[in-house]
DNA sequence: GACCTGCTGCGGTGTG
């Protein structure tokens, strides 16, 4: 029986090179053809002789790009048997992996595992012994096999034939994908050589970065087989939403019945509860346009995600229809996302998530119809990675509806508000996703805290190591870049002193007393650190917990709890800010995203402001708000000022990304001035403006900024996992390099006094 | 009040 492809030509359709219990699987699951990503990676992946990254969208089958020409090499004639080894960040796509290759594997006669924290150990010695077939794993399991099973790291790296990294994307700019890259050259190091690297990725803000990051100093040697920007059709809202705050009576029913018992005259007494006008309106939306259809609703908090969730919930129980509405963030256990997975999936009745972004990677949750954004997206990438889950079937469109909420605004009302900064914020973002740009990954970051990590591995996997194998593993390698030889001795000497390694007497390094302890704990086997908190003092009274991911100093104000603070103190130990209350004027009511804006971000929303085209993507109410904002930053002629007076502060308008003014920031409260980054404009409390003009030419002087032009406290950046171990110039260097674009700060500060 | 990810070995007891 001949069968044909017709979206490849059959004469030279790369189908036939696949092995033919392959070929067969295909056929009997009734694909006509291959996909465009799956016809191209079969000869680039073959004859496993190049680095390939494979970029397409979400389900779009790049797995079975990957592996179905991967499995045909392993079960070619005359090649040794061993396994391909594929690193994936969670344990529901390693879940998900498993299983889709399962079918096919059994077919093959070879085995599939996969290994994470929730596998039995038996599986695990079971594969240790075969070394055959197919291993997805996380790097925190990989890395244990590191530690603990050192001795046969050899035997298993000369049995891998690829190295697969899922969701790429998602690693590259991490500790955790520093840490990727490192054991990947581990594995090639033990088995003596290079092994073909294969990268899956969604969005790709950068391909030589991405090539760059599979395999380092070597980016340009890496192919790339790009089918992500395979035509999608796109149906695109923005709708603003004007909030106002109402009193409401809460009906009997829904009064908590631990506040009647305590006091029984308020039994009588109808409760009230202040609620947002526009809140309500979006619950009314969502339930009136989703229903029907499975969704995903990202509203940008777990407590937001309740919030919506909950309202939906009890709309559908007043209209006594079966809930359709779910909710899905990491505070959930387990048992309780899966179902939300399963309601999605199943497919039987419709169902929307109200989620964060553990739904942003692609776990397989089946076809969605639309998406919405609730608030300014986190960034472009994110928006974009959030989109591609929706209108994944041939024909249909994707839909996505940005929702904004902006204040009423009173004369009291900052410059955040008075820009509707969420609804601008959302407009540039979907601009750029229309320029199908998205946020490059950030360079040149040092990653000393997973250097700390990777070094006490290697000596805990070979049972010690010297210095000069280490510097050759770790960076040498190209791994860790921008190190020098000084730096990595005093780290080493600073490891030595706090007793984390000791060095015997032919100088090869060792634990030592707490560095056993630290890598024989569990917690060694993961990059990044797991939400340790400040405490937030005023007064002796706490006011809440906040991690600590940006630059804190003394003399800094920062908001909270709706309210403006500045840092009196900072103990690191005791993981405590002291703070004590600042003047100025009410806070925005902005409520950013996580994570940080980019500069081209920020430059985009001035340019909306000083625009005058007519953008199609509004709704009348959007227009209306955008409008204002426009009518405020015209006749307060701000396109040419560069800084105004708020209250008893100045504003700098820099629009530049949060990198570039923490930066800055950090300049200008070392001279004096106590700034604070509100995101879209700085602001520096009492000053004039011949002040801060002084300020800013003495910074715009300097030939370059070093480290101690920002007067960082070594204590203060405590922000990474082994942060606490580094000597104090690489702990700032590291920190710096993460999360602070001092280059920018300074073309910033020459700007802003040319510009004015 | 920003978001998310991950985790082994061992000893004790019980069962076939």
């Amino acid at each position: 029986m001949k069968m044909s492809l017709p979206a490849s030509n059959s004469e030279t359709s790369s189908f036939y090179l696949l092995d033919e219990r392959i070929q067969r699987w295909i056929w009997s699951h009734g694909w006509t053809s291959l996909r465009a990503v799956q016809e191209l990676a079969i000869p680039a992946l073959l004859p496993a002789q190049e680095d390939v990254i494979l970029a397409a969208a979400t389900s779009a089958g790049k797995t079975e790009a990957a592996f179905f020409p991967i499995l045909t090499r392993l079960l070619q004639q005359g090649t040794e048997p061993g396994f391909v080894l594929s690193i994936s960040p969670l344990k529901a796509l390693i879940n998900d992996q498993t299983q889709r290759l399962t079918d096919l594997c059994e077919l093959l006669d070879l085995p599939v595992l996969g290994w994470h924290g929730d596998v039995p150990a038996s599986r695990k010695q079971k594969f240790l012994k075969a070394m055959l077939g197919v291993l997805i794993i996380t790097p925190e399991s990989l890395e244990a096999l590191f530690v603990n099973k050192g001795t046969t790291i050899p035997a298993l790296a000369r049995a891998v034939r690829y190295i697969v990294v899922d969701e790429l994307h998602s690693f590259i700019g991490t500790e955790r994908g520093k840490q990727v890259q490192s054991l990947m050259t581990r594995i090639e190091l033990a088995a003596g050589h290079t092994i073909p690297r294969v990268g899956l990725s969604a969005t790709l803000g950068d391909k030589l970065l991405a090539a760059e990051f599979l395999r380092p100093g070597s980016g340009t040697m890496v192919r790339t087989i790009d089918a992500a920007g395979e035509g999608y059709d796109l149906k695109l809202i923005v709708k603003g939403y004007a909030d106002e705050w109402l009193e409401e009576e809460v009906p009997d029913d829904e009064v908590g019945e631990s506040s009647s018992d305590l006091n029984t005259d308020s039994q009588k007494q109808p409760q009230k509860q202040t609620v947002s006008v526009a809140k309500l309106a979006i619950a009314k939306y969502l339930y009136t346009q989703l229903r029907g259809t499975n969704n995903l609703v990202f509203p940008n908090s777990r407590s937001q995600v309740e919030y919506y969730a909950d309202q939906l919930r009890r709309q559908c129980e007043r209209n006594g229809v079966p809930n359709e509405f779910w909710t899905h963030h990491g505070s959930l256990s387990r048992e309780l996302r899966e179902e939300s997975e399963t309601a999605l999936k199943a497919g039987v009745t419709a169902a929307t998530a109200i989620c964060t972004n553990t739904l942003e990677l692609g776990i397989d949750i089946g076809n969605i119809k639309s998406v919405v954004q609730i608030g300014p997206p986190p960034s472009v990438a994110s928006l974009r990675q959030r989109l591609g889950r929706s209108g994944r079937r041939p024909g249909e469109s994707a839909i996505l509806r940005c929702l904004s909420i902006e204040k009423k605004l009173t004369a009291k009302s900052s410059f955040s508000d008075q820009i509707r900064e969420g609804l601008l914020q959302t407009t540039a973002m979907v601009r750029l996703l229309l320029e199908s740009w998205v946020e490059p990954p950030r360079k040149g970051a040092l990653h000393a805290s997973t250097l700390v990590q990777q070094s006490l591995s290697v000596i805990a996997q070979k049972g010690g190591a010297t210095a000069e194998e280490l510097w050759t593993v770790l960076i040498k390698s190209k791994i860790f870049e921008n190190i020098s030889r000084e730096e990595f001795a005093s780290l080493l000497r600073e490891l030595g002193a706090r007793d984390i390694l000791q060095q015997d007497s032919s100088g090869l390094l060792l634990p030592g007393v707490s560095g056993e302890k630290l890598i024989n704990h569990y917690d060694f086997y993961s990059a990044f650190a797991s939400g340790e908190e400040f405490r937030l003092l005023a007064e002796g009274r706490v006011l809440g917990s906040l991690p600590i991911d940006r630059p804190l100093t003394i003399g800094q104000c920062l908001i909270f709890g709706g309210r403006r603070w500045r840092v009196r103190d900072v103990d690191t130990k005791g993981k405590v800010v002291f703070v004590s209350a600042d003047r100025g004027g009410s806070p925005p009511a902005f409520d950013g995203g996580a994570g940080s804006v980019n500069d081209r971000v920020r430059q985009e929303m001035r340019s909306v402001l000083a625009g005058s085209e007519t953008l199609t993507f509004l709704d009348s109410k959007a227009v209306e708000l955008l409008d204002e904002a426009k009518l405020y930053f015209h006749t307060r002629g701000l396109g040419q000022k560069q800084w105004f007076v708020e209250g008893n502060s100045l504003l700098v308008l820099t629009w530049r990304g949060d990198w570039t003014n923490d930066a800055l920031a950090l300049l200008l409260t070392a001279k004096g001035l106590a700034t604070s980054n509100e995101g879209v404009a700085l602001r520096v409390s009492s000053v004039d403006h011949l002040k801060l003009k002084a300020v800013l030419e003495e910074i715009a002087a300097l030939p370059q900024i070093s480290m101690e032009d920002l007067r960082l406290k070594p204590e203060h950046v405590i922000r990474e996992k082994w942060d606490w171990v580094l000597p104090d110039s690489l702990r700032l260097a590291s920190f710096a390099s993460s999360v602070l674009d001092i280059k920018g700060a300074h073309t910033t500060a020459q700007e802003l006094l040319t510009d004015n």
